[in-house]
DNA sequence: AAGTGGTCTAGACCACCCC
DNA sequence: GGGTGGTCTAGACCACTTA
């Protein structure tokens, strides 16, 4: 019964990441390999667990992170099942930037104005639920459609997440891009939305007038964790944009 | 090592209930009545266990979910955290005026500026996906929190669908509550969100000078077959509203 | 060094599904 | 009845935090 920590079965790597993190990739390659096509059953529990030589809790936390990925689901006495491939495009999000250039067959690009490692201040700590002068990144950009500026967005960025941005080409990569390739699951979004009259700063970035009627968005993106993972300001230029979403409702009102 | 299925120990409970969940309702109910306050520390999981008479892998699982929920986090060798109180209430749609009075404390009333029926103008037509001059019943409101002016919501029903609306009192009653009473599915809601300076006839409904940003959100609210139930044009006074929501996205980005 | 969460195991029994 | 997922346990070691 003695844990004995051999070198991990699964995969040959050196040591950190945890066995049930190794079988969700087995099990993710084989299932975007077409090895195992959708909707079709994987093998049973007690079977899988001898081929990627790991234990049953061990295996079924695998099982169980990507069902909330949406990868898997379980049919009590019958088996696991690949969802099937069609899953629909984030539903209930906001259109972001990148979805809405793309959708209206514009050139989104950005002007880099910050991009550095600092430290958070005691509103952002609070934000992120963690101490006051813990490292963020911090990216400050003019958005533009068309090299017509639209928004300035300040974003920040827990440190241990942002690694290798300074290497990043923020002017056309996403933000979203990069964390999501780093591996992390941006699950959901807390926001608020607001109008307000744009100041001197913001006025200058936009070349609007002071006072003009500006869209401020704030988002704090959480990994499924609850984990934040990104926390942004956003503030559209009220004439040049508009933000659209569809929201589904299960019941009542 | 056996494992005896004894009488469920968190819990006097008859039997189906699993033990994580009771776990689980234990802890809620403790984090509810203030016995550990938010942003506090609960005891050790190996005290724990103690405590709820269960093993560690199970009360891990009732924590693991209890940060699903927002209600929890954990972190690595220091403890686990309550979360702070006002993480908790995030609807995952726009939330609606009534909800956000109520969240608030504040009480939400209306001043119906007209309320008949009428024809729809070929605008008006296109957004229902109907004739020009089909009939439409017209609800147009200032809506106010503890009697300040906040909002100007301008809804439009289709006919058939506001039968009996005559008789409704609408300085008290939600659109969507009527609606929804009638026995109709409120399903889904596009929605576009922009800034605008106020016009003199918003300004003067809203007493605000005219120029000031004002939000101006537009939905249509189609039933589970896509028939659209009502559209809405509300516009909130900048300063006074700000709109609030809570996105999931189930998988990858 | 002590305390705390994170991972992992082997084995057991239960509830559900299908033959 | 046999197969499959769902729940549960006791015990072990690792990694991080704090002192």
């Amino acid at each position: 019964m003695t844990t004995e920590r051999t070198t991990p079965a699964v995969l040959p790597s050196e040591y950190p990441e945890p066995l049930w993190m190794q079988a969700k990739a087995v099990l993710r390659a084989r299932i975007a390999s077409g090895e195992v096509s959708p909707g079709s059953r994987l093998p049973p529990e007690r079977e899988l667990c001898q081929m990627l030589a790991i234990s049953r809790v061990t295996l079924r936390k695998a099982l169980t992170t990507l069902v909330e990925e949406g990868v898997l689901r379980s049919a009590h006495g019958r088996g696991w099942y690949v969802t099937s491939a069609e899953r629909k495009e984030w539903p209930n999000t906001l259109e972001s930037f990148s979805e809405t250039a793309r959708r209206m067959g514009l050139l989104p690009t950005s002007r880099v104005l910050r991009c550095e490692l600092g430290t958070s201040t005691y509103d952002e700590a609070e934000a992120f639920q963690m101490a006051p002068g813990t490292p963020l990144y911090r990216v400050d950009r003019v958005r533009m459609l068309n090299e017509v500026p639209i928004a300035v967005d300040e974003s920040l960025v827990p440190a241990d997440i942002a690694v290798g941005f300074d290497s990043v080409d923020f002017s056309t990569r996403s933000l979203y891009d990069v964390i999501a390739g780093s591996g992390f699951h941006l699950a959901q979004a807390d926001t608020t939305i607001e109008a307000r009259p744009a100041d001197a700063e913001l006025a200058g970035h936009l070349d609007i007038e002071v006072g003009t009627p500006v869209l401020d968005m704030r988002q704090i993106v959480r990994d499924g964790t609850q984990r934040p993972l990104l926390s942004s300001v956003i503030r559209y230029a009220g004439d040049r944009y508009r933000l659209r979403t569809s929201f589904s409702r299960s019941a009542d009102a």
